[in-house]
DNA sequence: TGCGCATATGCGCCTTGACGCATATCAAGA
DNA sequence: TCTTGATATGCGTCAAGGCGCATATGCGCA
């Protein structure tokens, strides 16, 4: 359970929450174009991918000076539903906002 | 968007999600049956509860002496799939033991 | 090797939240 | 009305977490 709740802290976060749902489309984002979409300072960005990537929600690959965050690949099915209800669930003007 | 953050941070507590758990089966349960099936002392519990019912997950009755809380039925069909999601990637074992 | 961009992290500050203890409130029944 | 069981809440304490600032680290390029 406390594996689920982890989960659910992961997301539980404004900033962390708006970058789920950036890389939720699938592809690598590094941690300079998240901080511009979402309007988050540098040292914020980098700790909350390193939350999400503590979690096991999201993980990383270094290239060149950038480090590339995306959607853990090996996500267990319950937890990718979870995150998918949660997507679903973000209303439209939001999804497009930020 | 807050309002996803706000029942993705009620969720996110051991105490309170297993309170969830219990009362995902549809019915109601006053806070002393939660208390014992949970192991949580009576402040712990009602405060629990209370920040459950601020997040619009439950909603609670005075019945006698007892204070009875069920799952919000009028929760949105967005949320309560969430809270769907997250119930069936709790553990099997997890489910019985509480 | 030195510079500059990208990212991580140590540090201190401050807010939030969880807990227990004690106490207040509320309802039922003697 | 007194007592008892159920629930809520004020208060103090403590740990966790989020933030900015400054600095360290990693990498490519001149």
């Amino acid at each position: 359970m406390q594996d689920i709740v982890a989960i659910l802290a992961a997301m539980a976060e404004p900033t962390r929450l708006a970058a789920m749902r950036l890389l939720w489309d699938g592809d690598e984002h590094c941690v300079c174009e998240l901080m511009r979409r979402i309007d988050a300072s540098q040292s914020r960005m980098s700790r909350h991918m390193g939350a999400l990537k503590s979690a096991g929600l999201v993980v990383d690959r270094r290239d060149a000076q950038w480090v590339r965050y995306r959607v853990n690949p090996a996500l267990p099915p319950a937890t990718r539903a979870i995150v998918e209800a949660v997507m679903a669930a973000l209303p439209l003007a939001n999804r497009e906002a930020a």
